[in-house]
DNA sequence: CAGTTGACGGCCC
DNA sequence: GGGGCCGCCAACT
């Protein structure tokens, strides 16, 4: 399993109306340091449909300007059609911030 | 093999 | 509270 599976999986593993941030995912998929690496592997993006990108933000709730699959709007566009509800831009990452299950969870294959 | 880059995060001003 | 700088780790050239 490469950084990269493991980064797809946790991404996978986002629940409908519900959005993580880098860092989150970073944690999840093994370390907090790989906020980056998330980004590029998001970035890599080997399958768009089956990893919902659109659902990962920033700590602070802000889309990505660098979203290149359809424009930073169309990311916000989306996440609204889940029930987030944006303010100036940004999401409220107090109360649409993933609810972590447990805490290491995924990646377990 | 070594240097640079990049969908970030945290600390400091 | 907002903006800027440094630090991180893996992938890319």
């Amino acid at each position: 399993m490469n950084t990269y599976e493991k980064i797809y999986l946790v991404v996978r593993q986002i629940p409908y109306g519900k959005v993580a941030s880098y860092g989150q995912v970073a944690a999840l998929a093994g370390n907090k340091r790989w906020s980056r690496v998330v980004g590029y592997a998001l970035h890599v993006n080997p399958d768009e449909k089956g990893i919902p990108c659109y659902r990962v933000v920033t700590k602070d709730g802000y889309p990505s300007k660098a979203f290149a699959f359809g424009g930073e709007n169309k990311q916000i566009e989306l996440l609204m059609s889940e029930g987030i509800e944006f303010l100036d831009g940004h999401v409220d990452m107090r109360k649409y911030c993933w609810d972590i299950p447990s805490e290491a969870v995924l990646v377990s294959d």
